[in-house]
DNA sequence: ATGAAAGCGCTAACAC
DNA sequence: GTGTTAGCGCTTTCAT
């Protein structure tokens, strides 16, 4: 085996024992704090097991007691720093509480390609999320989960998996999760889009089955409806990826046809600054020819001459309080599903 | 134990032979593709492990084999765009390789506080990577390394861990690396900035202790002195965190002072998002009043009205090949230290 | 207070 | 071609 040959054997539980002259199970005892051995045989144990510098095998431990102190984090897109900022909440509060959390960058095939056709999108989704499960991750936290992942997350409620998902969700599954009231916050936008004299509202929205999304579309188009007003665009155009490519490409189409807009509602940030990304490339100037809003306020949304006008979330605290209420579950907890609604925030920029 | 309490128990190799009326070695050869089975009996082996929703425990993989079939990756700061850009790299290459990726923030303390005070960074990256090597992982993917780690860098050598540093490297440690020429990277910014004119050139590097910072600010200074100049800021000004806090905050001091300044060349993206919230807060005009330039350019460099002058580098390529690196040591490779230097390029946009 | 021993679920000799 | 078996390194009864 490769293995044995290249890599020096590791220093075992056996090895501390054999040098103490005592039992491995004493040794188990001594260094997990566990009651069966006298305070003096503990601290020799301990000084031994530091001296031959001594790591337990998590693995070994894993397998025994079937859960690996760690939990999963899926990131559809590792490159969205919405998404990374969350992580480090999580990170955050994981660690205060003795666990590590193991992030995987699910990439392609989920934010991007058509609404229903990537089914590739939900099983690389679900690989990755067996693979955490094949680990004994203790639980998963997830992230950007589309309509199409329902049986996954099925699956993970059928085989007592804990999960709960930050920010998206799949209606109707009864799972815990943390995040926003995204159909006031895009009512919000548009609120201000009205206010500051705007009639012809564009809305480029996220995908079709993403839960938030469409609550956002549905805030956008319920705020412009109470104005007497629809969007100045076909429903079809409202749907895409939540990326700056996206953003960029469906603006161009939207510019190119003429329609009179003056302003722009994005779905997230990334879209909206993709939309900024096309109108530096056609010339029109943000906000006096056309207003770009986003949503989410990803810390890159105001930087120097970039100033988005979006809505704030707490994106670490979403992450935190994920990593709690996944802990409840870990422990044991099997209350009814949790869903926690944090508080968001227009933040009016210059962009309209 | 909570454990078995609330999660059912996996379907076991044990249980696929007992349903298929024959002893798991069969299984183990049937499912891994080892010879040893008929192909009939293989395909009746599949089946029933299909049927029954079958799933090798990676946990008893990996303590039989020694081998997580997993690599590490370590990032100091998730929420720098820059990295995950490499992260997304690195996993595509390791999919198509069969390994799977899994990523760690080390957070706190890294590219934070003072230069050396933090031993407490240097304390939790050695704990994480640890953790990694405690799962069995094949191998680590070590981003922004300081002077500090060599000491961890010396032990994944002492104990046979493959590891490879990414664009940050600690010099004299002979460990794999790929990363770009920091020092003539710098060298065409500073040259650049010379020939639109700038002459009182401040430079706002990393940490001193950071190979690439201290190589970079090598390069802004020897070409600085090639044209008979110095930086317009005195020594212990160039040194900081790379963070846009860092650059703001230093930024604000540098203009505070009054010296007078026509360009701002640092260390990397973020320091100089940085740098342009301080212009905007003080009302500086960009480029007119001061030249701005970053060095890495990262995807957010680059957004509609924000439009960094930086050097380019291969992000995605620096985390393809990395893993493609640690392959060749995990595989047992044992030749002398690769050092790859991937080509950059300067890229000249607004804020010059 | 300490030790012996039985697994956790898998792989890899080694028998047959 | 197929089965038996001995661990991998731990935790945890159960004896002593």
């Amino acid at each position: 085996m490769v293995d044995r040959r290249s890599r020096a054997r590791r220093t075992t539980m056996n090895d501390v024992a054999r040098v103490a002259g005592v039992s491995s199970a004493s040794v188990s005892y001594a260094l997990t704090g566990a009651p069966g051995v006298s305070d003096e045989l503990r601290e020799r144990i301990r000084a031994i097991a530091n001296e031959l510098g001594y790591r337990p095998s998590l693995v070994a431990q894993g397998l025994k007691t079937g859960r690996a102190r760690s939990i999963g984090l899926l990131l559809t897109d590792i490159t969205n720093p919405f998404y990374t900022e969350i992580a480090a909440g999580a990170v955050a509060a994981a660690g205060d509480l003795g666990y590590e959390v193991l992030i995987s960058h699910v990439g392609l095939g989920q934010d991007a390609g058509g609404d229903d056709a990537d089914d590739a999108g939900a099983a690389r989704l679900a690989t990755v999320a067996r693979a955490h499960i094949d680990r004994y991750s203790s639980g998963l936290l997830l992230t950007s989960l589309l309509a199409r992942d329902q049986p996954l997350l099925a699956e993970l409620r059928r085989t007592h998996v804990p999960a709960v998902q930050l920010y998206r969700r799949v209606p109707g599954e009864p799972s815990d999760w943390v995040g926003i009231d995204d159909h006031a916050a895009a009512g919000e936008i548009i609120n201000h889009l009205l206010t500051t004299g705007r009639r012809h509202i564009a809305v480029l929205g996220g995908q079709r089955s993403s839960y938030a999304s469409a609550a956002r579309e549905a805030g956008f188009v319920d705020a412009l409806s109470a104005a007497g007003l629809q969007p100045a665009n076909p429903d079809q155009g409202r749907w895409g990826d939540i990326s700056r490519r996206s953003g960029l490409e469906r603006a161009r189409e939207l510019f190119a046809r003429g329609t009179p807009i003056d302003a722009v509602a994005c779905g997230n940030d990334l879209i909206a600054l993709g939309v900024l990304d096309a109108c530096r490339e056609d010339g029109f100037a943000v906000p006096d020819d056309v207003a770009v809003t986003g949503l989410d306020d990803m810390s890159f949304a105001s930087v120097g001459p970039l100033q988005l006008t979006t809505v704030t979330v707490p994106r670490e605290l979403i992450g935190r309080r994920g990593v709690q209420m996944l802990f409840r579950r870990i422990e044991g907890d099997s209350g009814p599903p949790v869903e926690e609604v944090l508080p968001h925030q227009l933040r009016p920029r210059d962009t309209t």
